[in-house]
DNA sequence: ACTTAACTGTACCGATTGGTAAACAGTAAT
DNA sequence: ATTACTGTTTACCAATCGGTACAGTTAAGT
């Protein structure tokens, strides 16, 4: 029989997009296995806890790419304003644009929350708390920064939700920018 | 066998929240005949469709109950001011201060999309179209006005995303006020 | 009282669901 | 050459999936 050699980390962005195009439920095994060209024995080598295992390990992967391209940098780069606007090209490269949907998005809508819960609160207050230390760094209040981080986060979530109900990746863009404007 | 008298007005507000809560692919026929008290024959006697038709009859009265409490309004209501503070108001309790998720939003992440796009793409298209067209009333420009109203829907899909990811429904309401003012 | 049509419960269908078990192949160290 | 470990395939499981068929029940119209 043959082997692929694969490991664990080459197939989690492969069952990532699984996850995003289906949600929790919509992504059944079979399509699991499709996606990354396993069989089911081989998938539950990988991830022997089964379909949630596989959707923690991606929502892991995810928050930690996050961590280190997105929240680090807001916290600990020099110039608060060089790393806002990264963030927003971080953003806009990760989400293609607008074609692409956000996964833990999906996830905080969806019933699975009570399972993963955690994990998605953990992101998004991660991801809050980081864009307010960088506006706080740029000058403005506490409280002001605190509001206006939530309202950026909320903003690009639901760009996101309005660019692929209208099928209009552009609306996406135009919205970081409007975004990025109010930051100033 | 009892006659329960049903009329599938009734029965859409329970099949809705069983959609709401579960999206397209994880509310199962057993969900929705629990969700809903009424057995399979009932459900497929009212929906010969089945679940498609089922979701379709709802996205379809969700549609035009914010046709009839938003968007008419914003189109015609003399003082677009009031009408826009309204849309606000509504909106509000529709989302029962952002405890509840928007079904349509959830329809519009997964891939059901194909299926359903051209209601979702309709709903968000209007309600963009009405809340720009009572901004310009308001004496925006028709530019402005346009980015200003794809600004606030993708906002209050994105403060719904984002209070039930972290279980705070409190931001929600904030954010409403923070959109609010920047409309003034 | 009798018919008719609307409604409902139950049993059933094939297909697919998530998950398990075991046989098997390749690699690397002993 | 043997062993042990890591992958991979295949077959299989009970449970559930969406959907159908139909007999039974009931309210309304006459």
């Amino acid at each position: 029989m043959a082997r692929t050699i694969a490991e664990r980390a080459d197939v989690l962005p492969l069952l990532a997009e699984v996850f995003r195009r289906h949600g929790f439920e919509g992504a059944s095994l079979a399509r699991l296995c499709e996606g990354s060209g396993l069989g089911k024995g081989s998938l539950y080598h990988f991830f022997p806890g089964g379909k949630d295992d596989m959707a923690d390990a991606v929502l892991a992967h995810i928050d930690a790419w996050f961590v280190s391209h997105v929240f680090a940098p807001l916290r600990e780069r020099a110039v608060a304003r060089d790393a806002i606007d990264a963030m927003f090209e971080a953003v806009a490269a990760y989400f293609q644009s607008g074609q692409k949907v956000c996964i833990v998005g999906v996830f905080a809508l969806g019933e699975e929350r009570d399972r993963f819960g955690a994990r998605v609160q953990a992101y998004f207050a991660e991801w809050v708390a980081a864009l307010a230390a960088a506006l706080e760094r740029d000058g403005k209040s506490a409280q002001r920064a605190a509001l206006l981080a939530e309202d950026v986060v909320a903003g690009i979530q639901g760009a996101l939700v309005l660019a692929r109900a209208l099928a209009r990746p552009d609306v996406f863009g135009r919205a970081l920018e409007g975004m990025a404007a109010r930051l100033r």
